[in-house]
DNA sequence: CTATGATCATCC
DNA sequence: GGATGATCATAG
């Protein structure tokens, strides 16, 4: 599926409580008391017809599709509410790979962002708020995720995969992410600024 | 177990 | 409120 045909089937539903859509299409939020964090994510990808597998490759082949939920301020307005999980990091890809040649790159260069509002942990409603397509087209912004690659492969080399932090990055972060419980991978993270760049909320 | 989809918990 | 590290459901 090409990604103007995605964006096409999900216009209809901006405005809409995804919630419901979850029950419609089979999808899990709440289990045991404990929450699919990526409930959302699977009703979006089940609407467009796309099965539910853990391919590193972007989803659709040519683009990436992310979810991502957006919080209203104290001062009541929309902001990104979480960095945004990209993809996985394969010490040894990221080692003999050039920027150009990583999954970082292949997924940031086209994707498209799902803004939805969360309300509240309990997810009770969620409407869908934007669709935004997103290329890896300025300059700037290219050039800094490249530096923040740049710098997490120095890191690799020089002092070792378990060194990488969170605290490292502009654009993109090496931070920990996986099932759990003693899990040490880690995957590289788009922080907030660039979410909101992505979104064009700036 | 670790990849995917991400958000939660906690610290500052 | 923002940042960082930890964790959840599901599939292979």
């Amino acid at each position: 599926m090409e990604r103007n045909e995605a964006i096409g089937r999900l216009q209809p539903l901006i405005g809409k409580d995804l919630v419901p859509l979850a029950a419609d299409y089979g999808v899990t939020i709440w289990k045991d008391g404990k929450k699919n964090k990526g409930w959302a994510g699977h009703v979006v990808e089940r609407h467009l017809g796309l099965p539910i597998n853990s391919s590193r490759a972007p989803n659709f082949g040519s683009w990436e599709l992310k979810v991502v939920p957006l919080k209203y301020l104290t001062s009541g307005k929309l902001t990104v509410k979480e960095t945004m999980a990209i993809t996985m990091i394969d010490p040894v890809e990221v080692k003999h790979k050039e920027f150009e040649d990583s999954h970082l790159f292949t997924k940031l260069r086209k994707m498209l962002v799902i803004a939805r509002v969360f309300e509240s942990q309990e997810d009770v409603h969620s409407v869908l708020h934007a669709i935004s397509e997103f290329d890896l087209d300025n300059p700037d912004i290219r050039r800094q995720v490249k530096a923040d690659y740049d710098l997490v492969r120095k890191v690799i080399c020089v002092e070792g995969f378990s060194e990488l932090s969170g605290k490292m990055g502009v654009l993109v972060q090496p931070r920990t992410k996986g099932p759990g419980h003693g899990s040490t991978s880690r995957a590289f993270y788009a922080r907030a600024p660039f979410v909101k760049k992505m979104l064009g909320i700036v």
